[in-house]
DNA sequence: AAAAAAT
């Protein structure tokens, strides 16, 4: 049953604002409008606000919806002021095919999260509707557009439909598997991995209908290679979405991939975090997009208890990484560092220290990733050392505990708040607890870590690794 | 600086 509200026209709109099925939502027609029941901001804040989070929507989109639920946790951006928004509260509503519906219940999920709740309906539209979706780490972002692929997709045709783009070889494969998973109880469809150290024969065209991978091998095969025809790709997704288009991250070979689509395909970005000029930039990389924010920032990093360590020398990171040592082992851990040097050098010192540790990076062959990556899931591995590989969408659930060996920086040596966030968000998943380490080492990285504490506004705890009796209080 | 390529 889709409600009432799921066959609401224009017409109706013109007229009163309506209540949606999600909560006290309501709409407004014409031009952006906000409609908070829980107004405690000044119109000024409020004005401001919303030309800093959609600022090229009020000049171009005055025909768009613009909606916040009761919560403020939901902001909704709807293109098509005539077509049916609503949200969700079961799957059933959603009248999935009943392949896909079995597989989503195999997962284990229930009801739809937060973001898949407003998301779904929006992708599932007909006509195919572009979205820009940013929601935090751990809340159902890959479920949702591997749900939308798998309801666009066509098993009797034996050629690529759907394609995904990940930033990393790790996480084509944990998203790869959700695809599997969900898709299990659709007989003919198959999925390709376009990732590094997969070779095909050459003149070859791929006839599975769904393609993930990483942008370098995708681009080839699509334009070299020729194992995909772009041509007839339905579905484009952008996971990690801002590292995707960022000038910094894979901005080049993905627009490139873009641009060999056709015009009518849909386009879904999803993301944890957006910067500023990436946010707009994906405005203007994607026609008319819907736009869903699921705001709730501190909520996250308030199940994360942040504290850092002051040191004053790499050595000494290393001597007060020993005595946490005891703590950290109780779940799951992750080590992050910024180079794959720091890397390599600091499992190896662990390793003399008797530690057993797992190291994974980009230096290494693909084969011996998967292998690292698939003990480490396994739980076989209990720490893993780490660079910025890993920072993003791994989701392994017994990890507790996040360690900055060292903090998060960009090229120019400025706070890296984006990664830091993503770093930090590979613990405390799905509402469950989570502690993070920063280690401190010189005033300059003092320097970063008070800046990341701001940026976030959140006080970052220290923490003496001398002190057994506290190391004690906070692992638990 | 890391990641991403059959370059």
């Amino acid at each position: 049953m889709a409600g009432a509200a799921g066959q609401v026209r224009g017409r109706a709109l013109r007229r009163f604002p309506i209540t949606l099925p999600v909560g006290d939502v309501s709409i407004c027609e014409g031009a952006v409008v906000k409609t908070n029941t829980n107004a405690e901001k000044t119109d000024e804040e409020e004005k401001g606000n919303t030309a800093q989070s959609l600022p090229s929507l009020t000049r171009t989109a005055s025909r768009a919806k613009y909606l916040v639920d009761n919560t403020n946790q939901v902001e909704v951006l709807q293109r098509d002021p005539n077509s049916p928004l609503y949200s969700v509260k079961s799957f059933e509503e959603l009248r999935l095919k009943p392949q896909l519906l079995q597989g989503v219940y195999a997962m284990g999920f229930n009801r739809p999260s937060k973001i898949q709740e407003n998301a779904l309906p929006l992708m599932l539209a007909e006509p195919p509707q572009n979205l820009i979706a940013q929601s935090q780490s751990g809340t159902g972002k890959t479920a949702a557009f591997v749900l939308a692929m798998l309801s666009q997709v066509e098993p009797a045709n034996k050629y690529p439909q759907c394609l995904c783009l990940s930033p990393t070889y790790e996480l084509a494969l944990q998203t790869g598997k959700v695809i599997e998973q969900m898709g299990k109880f659709y007989p003919e469809l198959k999925l390709a991995y376009a990732v590094r150290g997969n070779k095909l024969e050459r003149g070859q065209k791929i006839s599975e209908q769904i393609v993930i991978g990483t942008p370098g091998t995708v681009l080839d095969w699509c334009s070299k290679l020729k194992f995909i025809d772009p041509k007839k790709i339905k579905v484009f997704v952008l996971d990690e979405a801002d590292v995707m288009i960022a000038t910094q991250g894979h901005q080049d070979q993905s627009i490139r991939i873009q641009r060999m689509l056709p015009r009518n395909c849909q386009m879904l970005l999803f993301s944890a975090t957006f910067e500023d000029s990436v946010w707009k930039f994906a405005q203007k990389v994607v026609p008319d997009p819907n736009i869903i924010k699921l705001k709730r920032e501190e909520e996250t990093l308030d199940t994360i208890k942040q504290y850092y360590v002051l040191c004053s020398s790499r050595d000494e990171k290393f001597q007060a990484l020993c005595n946490l040592y005891g703590a950290i082992t109780i779940a799951q851990a992750m080590i992050f560092c910024h180079t794959r040097k720091t890397a390599s050098w600091l499992a190896a010192e662990l390793s003399k220290e008797g530690h057993q540790v797992a190291l994974l990076s980009g230096e290494m062959m693909v084969e011996q990733r998967a292998a690292v990556i698939e003990r480490f899931r396994e739980g076989k591995e209990k720490v893993l050392v780490t660079t910025n590989v890993c920072a993003r969408g791994i989701d392994v659930e017994q990890v507790s505990v996040v360690i900055n060996f060292d903090l998060p920086v960009d090229k120019d040596g400025n706070p890296d708040n984006e990664t830091y966030l993503h770093r930090i968000g590979r613990t405390g998943r799905f509402g469950k607890r989570g502690l993070a380490v920063n280690m401190v080492d010189s005033k300059h990285s003092m320097n970063i870590l008070n800046r990341i504490q701001e940026h976030f506004n959140k006080k970052i705890e220290r923490l003496d690794t001398d002190d057994l009796d506290e190391i004690e209080k906070i692992a638990n």
